[in-house]
DNA sequence: GCTTTCATATTGTCCTACATTATTGTACTA
DNA sequence: TAGTACAATAATGTAGGACAATATGAAAGC
């Protein structure tokens, strides 16, 4: 709509980040500008340009004279990213009950829910597909909440890193997943605000404990490089 | 601390911010590659990366083939990133009083807030020490918090913006401020995480009310170019 | 085994060049 | 005079080459 998007500059921008959906690209990952420039058959301009907006996304660390590679986030990180997450669905959820009159807005919020829950429970917690049906979701929400802000603001990505990452962890909380979104779903698509926020708490404190729990264990055994 | 600054990305970067405080650039502005370059001593290239990690950051907008202006926020976005800036300060809030007997907590909190208030009032609302103080306000709150996090989801350039937009507007809010300041500052000083959400949610609802109250008048008048 | 030194690779920046595109000013037409 | 077509200008987006500064890893020496 806005842009074309066949610039290298977005090329490259997009497609690292779809590819870290896909697992194509992995955490920890180095990532050199020669080898990226090859790749997407540009010169090291738009490669830095995107290097550099990825880093302000939180996407990648970019190390003076050490170059870049896929962030890596430690337990602490993980969890701040959730606790932000929280806050920021938690308004997404409230503002878009309060617009779930406007349009198609239930069908939306159905059609991201199905997509979800329409998985068996026991799907591989990385499948690439699961992780952009559950984007899609919190995408969804953030659109009817519009709230033209919350994309910004919203750590989607770092939440996907610390899947992937911390997959393990997650694991028991996904238990939940197909009961929680649809609470969430549900409450948003009956207009209740309150409920929703609710909804989004109950989520995100199971994986929040989760993580807390972890983290305190790890203190307790001393740190880990 | 951490990086050697002098490469001319993070000058010019950091100069902009720095510069909108200040009041050297305004919102709206156009910012020529050629110019920015030649004020900085820098080719196009390190202008062009921090021009990307600028618009990353919400401070300037890039159109296509069209360049750079500084952002100029219109009132249902300033709106919106109030309401992002609500929770997320809020989170740093309770987060600070929970962290509140550390270090020299008390000690920095204190200070920050004397930097506040210890201004008359009736200021010029865009002070740029005023600005500096508020921010350094925020970024005490965030800093206590220990949300590794928080610093890159918070809107706080935003804001800023959207203050020397609507000065105006927020003047009658700003006459609060050193009440609103002082609850927020002592709540979390006592450490008591509940009563320092109630006043961060007391001091954003003020201002909030007068953007939802001048947005209704303005859809109701027709809306103006 | 540990440290030092050196070779290599990569980054950060500069420069030039040029196609693409937006903007602006001008001339022409009705 | 108003409006449109068009050309001149300016700025962006990208390519590609060059080079200093620096990190990384390997070889050499103790």
């Amino acid at each position: 709509m806005t842009a074309r998007t066949n610039s290298p500059r977005e090329s490259i921008f997009r497609d690292l980040i779809v590819g870290l959906y896909e697992g194509r690209y992995a955490p920890g990952q180095r990532l050199t500008e020669a080898q990226l420039a090859s790749t997407y058959n540009a010169s090291r301009g738009p490669v830095r340009e995107a290097l550099n907006r990825l880093e302000a996304a939180g996407v990648v660390d970019l190390t003076l004279q050490r170059g870049a590679c896929i962030r890596k986030l430690s337990l602490k990180e993980s969890l701040d990213s959730l606790i932000i997450a929280e806050g920021l669905v938690s308004i997404a959820a409230r503002f878009a009950a309060q617009n779930v009159e406007k349009d198609g807005a239930r069908e939306r919020m159905t059609a991201a829910l199905d997509d979800v829950v329409g998985r068996d429970p026991s799907d591989a917690p990385n499948d690439p597909n699961l992780a952009r049906a559950r984007d899609s979701f919190y995408g969804t929400l953030t659109a009817l909440s519009e709230n033209s802000q919350l994309g910004r603001a919203m750590p989607s990505v770092q939440i996907h890193l610390l899947r992937v990452q911390f997959a393990k962890i997650i694991r028991e909380a996904d238990l939940w997943r197909h009961e929680d979104y649809r609470k969430i779903a549900e409450a948003v698509i009956s207009g209740d605000g309150d409920a929703a926020e609710a909804a989004v708490h109950a989520h995100f404190s199971r994986v929040i404990k989760l993580f807390t729990d972890q983290l305190a264990e790890q203190g307790a055994d001393g740190v880990v490089a």
